[in-house]
DNA sequence: CTCCCGATAT
DNA sequence: ATATCAGGAG
């Protein structure tokens, strides 16, 4: 945890890097944004961008992946990674909202939760991205980038989103996440970090440390 | 905690 | 060869 004076500097200096972060997950529909979401866990953007662009021609309502084939589902998403469990949870997925919500993506973070395949950060997305509704997303880059700079020194998800939800202004949560990552992307990265060129590196205890 | 897993950079 | 990528379920 990190003052509120040093908070504050850590946030003007995001907004003045990253002024205009925003997802970078290819969607038109709140539907599309959490199909993408669980593509990408432990794979890129860039590739989730890749397969969800012919998906996205093929399976255009909840139905349509309730309705699916496991097996035809899993070919059109092989190449992210992990495509056996994807194609099942986007599958139930399909189901469950056609079951519980006529096929409508529920903007509610206890309900988004209890879908397949969803969990807090999945949900923080769709919430923060497709229904405006404050949400902060932790992921790897947040997890990190909290870590490095010293905003949370746990290690588990849920309590670094519960830290930084207490140091950072609601209003501000959901374009936090979002720099955060373009920052995670081009600096701020997990093997080999640009800490001599960070625009942040005064504010960071691990970009001053030796240990890099 | 382990397992799931292909693509890419180092 | 190994680490990492917008994690979640059992």
């Amino acid at each position: 945890m990190r003052n509120k004076s040093e908070v504050n500097k850590i946030l003007a200096a995001l907004d003045k890097e990253y002024h205009d972060a925003w997802c970078t997950l290819d969607h038109r529909d709140p539907l599309q944004l959490l199909v993408a979401t669980i593509l990408s866990a432990q794979c890129t953007d860039e590739r989730v961008n890749l397969v969800t662009a012919d998906l996205f021609k093929k399976y255009k309502k909840a139905a349509d992946y309730a309705n699916a084939a496991l097996t035809d589902l899993e070919d059109d998403i092989r190449s992210t990674g992990f495509f056996r469990n994807k194609a099942k949870s986007i599958n139930a997925l399909g189901q469950a909202l056609e079951e519980k919500y006529k096929g409508q993506v529920p903007d509610k973070l206890d309900e988004l939760v209890k879908l397949p395949g969803v969990g807090r950060k999945t949900a923080n997305v769709v919430l923060g991205t497709a229904f405006n509704i404050p949400g902060l997303a932790v992921d790897t880059h947040v997890s990190r980038f909290a870590g490095r700079t010293g905003l949370s020194n746990n290690k588990n998800a849920v309590k670094i989103e519960f830290d930084l939800m207490n140091q950072i202004p609601k209003k501000k949560w959901v374009k936090f996440s979002h720099q955060v990552i373009a920052h995670g992307r081009r600096i701020c990265k997990a093997r080999k970090p640009d800490c001599p060129i960070c625009p942040l590196l005064e504010l960071c205890p691990f970009g001053q440390s030796s240990q890099r």
